[in-house]
DNA sequence: CGGTTATTTGACGGGTATCAAACACCGTGG
DNA sequence: CCACGGTGTTTGATACCCGTCAAATAACCG
């Protein structure tokens, strides 16, 4: 039950791009539609990965849980962005939950479909390699900022991810709740907001989910000096 | 100029393992040996990615440099252990620095001489995503612990993995400085001294690198109810 | 409009970074 | 053998930032 629209998008992904007509076919074959409700659950940790994804449209966030109840963002998926290529290569099994933010449309693609395809076409197999380059370059980054940025400063540098701009006046929306982008950059809620407040004076306003950054460029420059 | 035990140690690494000799031939035909004094660098971030390593012996940090000069150690390799083949997916440069924490010997492996291989022989790409999979199962434990566990927690949790026991009593040597750990801890040294100080009343006692735990389980008790 | 869920704001306490100094350890050179 | 500087580690005092708890407010949805 995939539209073209689906098709366009798998073909079009980093993971499967440069795959001609047929064999994305015999991909297409073994892939299904998944529709999940804000807040319902992929899939769990421990659970045997029998799939990989792309998302079509909404967000996918993969999170660690702790006893406690409380739990880590590892990392939120867009539409267009393919997750869990790595569960097959690690025991097969999911080391991470994935739970739809908004609602959501995505494609389950078979493990095995695409372990028989890589021993075909190598080239695939780079394609795969390139994506999980990309996972662990993020990753990185994010203990990056964990370890060496103070809130304030991993605050500012979300938002200048948002703009997409290097200088001038920016407006953007959030992508989503602030207490699950307080989590992504390591911190609480309250504290999210405090430190939204605070940027006031240096150009940063915030209605709901809109924010609008005065001159991109000077946000920059506190990064350096504080 | 590779000595049959460096030969064995990439025979068996989990990057090149299931090799066979003809192949395992050509790639070391491509390689190098590389000694490094403790704390020289083997490669800076932004450097063009031509080789991907094998640490025969000592010990390789990759680190993160913050503008104030402070670094992030994102991770530390064993001999036995490969790293930096996500680099030849990324854009061709090293996103991080790399620096011998004790004397080091390692062996370069041409990064096209390794993709060449993987045209040919794509079980390799299997072992590469496998390797690569690892990785970021270790960086997002990473993210886990950061943003899930307390500061005492940490040092508990890391003095687990190093006693390699689930119980009984342990003993062990810290794997390097003390510093070093602690900034992999994400803390500073003088709180990870005060942490291992406090684990003295639960069966922990230190001696310059010698450590020793009274009762494994116990100790991982307190992860719990802490 | 009422009930639920987000977000903000305030007060407070604890934990960690910071600064500073004392101390232990080690290899070197006198 | 001892003195010495360098490095690594410990310990102490202090300040500040963040998390926690609580309540008020705002936004949202049926």
């Amino acid at each position: 039950v995939l539209t073209t629209t689906d098709r366009a998008m798998l073909a079009r992904s980093t993971l499967l791009k440069g795959l001609d007509a047929a064999d994305l076919e015999q991909l297409v074959d073994g892939s299904s539609i998944i529709r999940l409700a804000r807040h319902q659950q992929l899939f769990a940790q421990g659970d045997p990965a029998r799939l990989l994804f792309l998302v079509v449209e909404g967000q996918i966030k993969l999170t660690r849980l702790a006893r406690d109840g409380n739990e880590a963002v590892v990392h939120v998926f867009e539409p267009g962005e393919t997750f869990a290529e790595a569960a097959m290569f690690m025991g097969g099994r999911y080391p991470v939950w994935a739970t739809a933010v908004t609602d959501t449309r995505l494609i389950g693609i078979s493990n095995t479909r695409l372990r028989d395809l890589v021993l075909i076409k190598p080239e695939i197999a780079f394609a795969m390699l390139a994506s999980m380059a990309q996972h662990l370059k993020h990753l990185v980054a994010q203990i990056e900022q964990m370890k060496l940025l103070t809130t304030k400063q991993r605050v500012i540098s979300f938002l200048l991810d948002q703009c997409g701009q290097t200088e001038g006046a920016a407006t953007f929306v959030l992508p989503h709740d602030k207490a699950l982008i307080a989590n992504r950059l390591g911190m609480k809620p309250e504290t999210f907001s405090r430190a939204l407040a605070q940027l006031a004076e240096h150009g940063v306003r915030v209605n709901g989910g809109q924010v609008s950054v005065r001159d991109v460029m000077q946000l920059a420059a506190i990064l350096t000096e504080e």
